[in-house]
DNA sequence: CCATGATATCTCGGCTACCGATATATTGCG
DNA sequence: CGCAATATATCGGTAGCCGAGATATCATGG
């Protein structure tokens, strides 16, 4: 799983949503810290169908223009959630890892990494 | 910064270690679902290096083989912290998005997710 | 004595995937 | 009319992952 993937599916999971707006709705949801780019964008969602983890949900004419509207399957939820915990998992091992690699010279009066980490 | 990166740093930022203790240590703190591989793992190392994350430590002879060690730059240390703090945002970002989705169930998009999620 | 596996370094080539650039088309603004 | 935003999609260069192999030492077991 990319980064670009598990971003798109997050995008795409509480709503179907059509390219151009999972465009916008990863970089609003990420703070503007993640680009997902548009050449980036079509090669992932054609990957994530043929993995069956999204599927075309519809397409609509919205002011003339097309969109083409996808949405979690079941599996592509259940990935998402494996992902998300993954993620979490591992940025937790990391947080952990620095916090030991900094041991306070004097515990009773280092405040450590508090405030730093959170 | 990639998903092998990052497990470098996570890996270095509590003592210096030698490639293969790297290789070991990410397979331990991930409870063995991240496996880095060899051959990915010394293009890494030179790319940290080349951006100034890591450096070489210095060189050991344990039992007849060389131990090359690198450790964290202070550089390292910060986009440790920062992904770190990046990933958690993720996944949180993630789960948040998952509550949603199982919140409001569109009916015209089918059952969803019913019975289906751990 | 040799085979195997673990430890330890590193290189190479194929393949996947990211992303800038480009193409196409419509709407809205100045 | 030009420009930006919206919306689709493709192409080619490049970066990065990973299987495979090269090289070498030491321990274990047959």
């Amino acid at each position: 799983m990319t980064q670009a993937a598990f971003f798109v599916l997050t995008a795409l999971a509480d709503q179907p949503r059509h390219g151009y707006g999972i465009l916008r709705e990863v970089e609003e949801l990420s703070d503007g810290e993640v680009q997902l780019r548009v050449g980036t964008l079509y090669g992932v969602l054609d990957r994530l169908t043929a993995d069956g983890l999204i599927v075309l949900d519809r397409e609509e004419v919205h002011e003339g223009r097309l969109r083409r509207y996808y949405r979690l399957t079941d599996e592509g939820m259940q990935a998402l959630v494996a992902e998300a915990e993954r993620m979490a998992a591992g940025a937790s091992a990391a947080k952990r890892r620095i916090a030991e690699g900094r041991q306070a010279p004097h515990p009773s009066t280092g405040p450590g990494l508090a405030g730093g980490l959170a």
